[in-house]
DNA sequence: ATGAGTGCAAAGGCTTTGCATTAGG
DNA sequence: CCTAATGCAAAGCCTTTGCACTCAT
């Protein structure tokens, strides 16, 4: 499990769009750096919010692009809008929280051993299914402290 | 695990709209019965081609009374349109692999003791965190084998 | 110079809402 | 009867798209 720095996940970025021939540019690395302060899922308008000059078009242009190269991922919520976080391999594994009330998202890690028997057992079901496992994604669905 | 046959569903759903002041409807039994048949989570706009007469604000009306009354959930996807499929009292307890090629959503069921043992651990870090979990969704992001 | 990236505004698509009508108890 | 539920159309909201402009190489 990573843990980079900001530089080198700076880094990381840029190496990652260069090598799918995009540039960093600074609107990019504005984005990714209020994805790094957050330090948690962030909904498109919690960004726009944070990067008040940004229009919208540029942010989804740019969240597209960041996704396409493995830069962010895509959490999936039911929140009404977007939400994005950095990609795995410059956060580190983990698993969300979702307050079903207010949409606010949450990372939480649990105990190796038991991430890893379920990786174990979901191998087993979805050989058995003919089906390959990219990833998992375990979300807590639930009502936060602040919605109580 | 329930495992109840479809007139034992819609006598429960009956139940759980008739506790909460609210009427079994055509509509919404025929909602229901559509879900029974596809066995599977269904987008909104399925569930629409299925029930061609349906209007749109209907079934999203009823769909938000069938989800507060326990009858539904909403399975959290990154698809365009919303997602819906019968309550886990009504279903059994199980998870999703989500074709990410296709789209295709299947159900899975784990171990129990697994499935136990999961829920003890993320137990202990939602109340770390003041967090209450109504339930927890867990997903295999793949690559299915129609689509290999 | 040349194509990628940006900004603005308009269009699209899913969802919600208002209001008149219908139906269930 | 009387309120909940329905149907239709319009409005809302998030997201995408078109096009002209700017910037980096």
């Amino acid at each position: 499990m990573s843990n980079l720095n900001n530089i080198e996940i700076h880094t990381a970025v840029h190496d990652l769009l260069h090598n799918a021939g995009q540039r960093y540019t600074d609107k990019r690395r504005r984005i990714i750096d209020i994805l790094i302060r957050a330090g948690k899922p962030m909904l498109i308008t919690d960004i726009l919010a944070k990067a008040k000059d940004m229009p919208q078009s540029t942010l989804y242009r740019n969240l597209l692009v960041l996704e396409e190269t493995s830069t962010v991922v895509r959490v999936v919520t039911n929140a009404d809008s977007g939400c994005y976080e950095l990609a795995e391999h410059l956060m580190g594994h983990h698993h969300h929280m979702v307050c079903s009330k207010c949409g606010v998202v949450r990372d939480v890690v649990v105990p190796e051993g038991l991430e890893h028997e379920l990786d174990k057992a979901l191998e087993k079901v979805a050989r058995r299914e003919g089906f390959t496992i990219d990833r998992h994604q375990l979300d807590l669905i639930g009502c936060c402290k602040n919605c109580k």
